[in-house]
DNA sequence: CTCTCGATGTTCT
DNA sequence: GAACATCGAGAGG
């Protein structure tokens, strides 16, 4: 079995379970695999974002549940993907107990299998292939008939254990794009990043 | 490297 | 009708 083959299980339930900022910190080096055209695509997650629901103003969920946030609201281990910008989508995993919209925000990841696909779904660009949010769903083909799937189940979606990153190549910084949320909530340290070289 | 700006359409007021 | 959890191109230093 050589570097790059999937070798364990999608992530339980239980894994999701848990608050925002433990999640988004556990899933630095987390491997994400999207099957597309019965192909692999997959790469280990090096940016993620913590959103605390009703608690937080740079949640989507703040004002409570509309169409849009309904997945939020559900069981932990579901994606909740969204449209923005006109053009874009956003990957999230629904995390906490049923009933608390909490999420984490998947915002990089660093190609592994099939990088060849990825450039090819990203128009020939080889650079910055998957590095952004809408990039990486872009990459892995994630748009909105993805929303409130079930992240456990090991088919067509899902992460997987691949890396563990020890907390001295962890960084943390404010969320990115939430120029509207209150200041104090703008200014928590809730971005997790794997640190560059490694 | 920094910065500014336009694209584009869903969502909620 | 405004805002938006972004991106890439283009201008300038």
């Amino acid at each position: 079995m050589g570097a790059g083959e999937t070798v364990s299980k999608p992530l339980p339930r239980r894994f999701y379970r848990g608050d925002p900022m433990s999640v988004a910190r556990q899933l630095l080096g987390a491997r994400l695999v999207r099957v597309v055209d019965g192909a692999v695509v997959s790469g280990m997650i090096v940016e993620t974002e913590a959103y605390y629901g009703t608690e937080d103003s740079a949640c989507h969920a703040f004002k409570g549940m509309t169409p849009r946030t309904e997945v939020m609201f559900g069981n932990s281990g579901h994606a909740y993907v969204y449209f923005i910008y006109g053009m874009y989508h956003m990957l999230n995993v629904v995390t906490g107990p049923v009933g608390t919209p909490w999420a984490v925000l998947v915002r990089g990841i660093r190609p592994l299998d099939n990088f060849e696909k990825m450039v090819e779904l990203r128009g020939g660009r080889k650079k910055g292939i998957a590095d952004g949010p809408g990039k990486l769903c872009i990459a892995m083909v994630i748009d909105k008939s993805l929303n409130g799937w079930d992240l456990t189940t090991g088919d067509t979606l899902w992460i997987e254990r691949y890396e563990s990153i020890p907390d001295e190549h962890v960084e943390k910084t404010p969320r990115i794009g939430i120029d509207y949320a209150h200041p104090e909530h703008r200014a928590l340290d809730w971005r997790f990043l794997v640190r560059a070289r490694a």
